[in-house]
DNA sequence: AGCATCGGCTTAACGGTGTTAAATTGTCAA
DNA sequence: TTGACAATTTAACACCGTTAAGCCGATGCT
């Protein structure tokens, strides 16, 4: 019997169906359903539940290197389009980042990526030490980031109920008015708070571990 | 009758049960038997499951702002104070960075201690965007930080199964002799490489934020 | 005092979930 | 033709969050 399922097909239409369901809503029936299989037929592929979110989490990165390889100038492009990349990925998937922060990684063929990046780094002058510090403190920072932003927009465009910045600043105890004000910077313009904020990691990286001050591009 | 339950005591008992169970484990009929109670009782207290949540994580952060206000003498310490502190409040229960990034928090009692950050942060010259600009990185930072060591860490002291660096670092392809030498430093001392990205994110806030150096306190 | 109200809980049940065991089908090799 | 084996289905289990209806004890009104 030539098999209806293969592991890639499974995993690529639980991913679409995370769009539409969302992580609460993806159920091994129905993505069974959508393949038109009975739901333990997805047991022959996958050990649990759990193994296909990792799986699926590990699809999502492999395709975000799945662009060109972009060599970077600098180890500042270098890691900010790590982290770009990182961010896009994510935001690929309604609940990406809950899907990727909660599974343990299946493949390591991101293990070409981070060499990439840890070489770059290298080449730049940081010590192995400092270069994982650099880029995993870059990282946790997009991983925080992606989170609340999905948490106000589940997907790009759309916008999560009793997530108003107004409706919310006004629930704020007038006392603290600066705390009001702030809450109403704190749920828009994710695209330049994000800018801004790698800018800020970048700019610690370099004032806190670059120590020979050879310039990026001599 | 007098009532058997309030909406703290069930709050209490279900964190104290989240250390023994994890998030998955934690379900309404266990909290409730724990409360010598039926699950639907629970019902009268809460409207929802996610309404408890909620209301944990809350509480997760009533708690970390419990101890003494620590009035800090620079910026650099009130912020570094709150992160340190959220930190804690997470690290505090078993997977509560999880929940506390799946939740929406009930209560603006927290604004307290954002205004008084951000009061701080005014006083030192910065613009209110800006400041909040510099705490939501940092915020952003913690969280992120937070949820990959608790996924590594379920309980402080504890390691989870499948995290063993040089396993880990024994799967990956020889070829990336650079991102296997990383993982063995990617798993270990997070209170180090916590201190030390903090440390950084604080540079970079100076770097790029920081524009009339008035010193903090005048 | 008697009666109604109502807060706070229980009992019973529904539809759905992940998961397992056993039976079933189709395909290829001997 | 028969047997092995991969891949799937059928049936079932235990448990989940949640709802509806009923019960019981306290409280307040007349």
């Amino acid at each position: 019997m030539p098999p209806k399922l293969d592991r890639a097909q499974v995993v690529d239409t639980a991913l679409r169906l995370l769009d539409e369901t969302g992580l609460d809503g993806l159920t091994l029936r129905r993505i069974a359903t959508e393949l038109d299989v009975k739901a333990p037929a997805l047991y022959w592929h996958f050990a649990n539940k759990q193994a296909l979110l990792d799986e699926m989490a590990t699809e999502m990165l492999r395709r975000m290197s799945a662009g060109p390889p972009a060599v970077p100038d600098t180890w500042q492009d270098a890691v900010a389009g790590t982290c770009r990349g990182l961010r896009a990925a994510l935001l690929g998937y309604r609940d990406g980042a809950k899907v990727f922060s909660g599974t343990r990684l299946t493949d390591s063929g991101h293990a070409g990526g981070q060499q990439a990046l840890l070489a770059v780094l290298g080449r730049a002058g940081f010590e192995l030490a400092d270069a994982v510090l650099a880029f995993t403190t870059a990282y946790a920072f997009t991983v925080g980031f992606v989170i609340e932003e999905q948490a106000v927009h589940p997907m790009p465009g759309e916008r999560a109920p009793g997530y108003d910045p107004d409706r919310r600043a006004a629930g704020i105890d007038p006392e603290h008015a600066l705390a009001a004000a702030a809450s109403r910077e704190l749920f828009g313009d994710f695209e330049r708070r994000f800018e801004r904020g790698l800018a800020i990691v970048l700019a610690g990286i370099e004032a806190s571990l670059v120590v020979s001050s050879t310039p990026a591009n001599p």
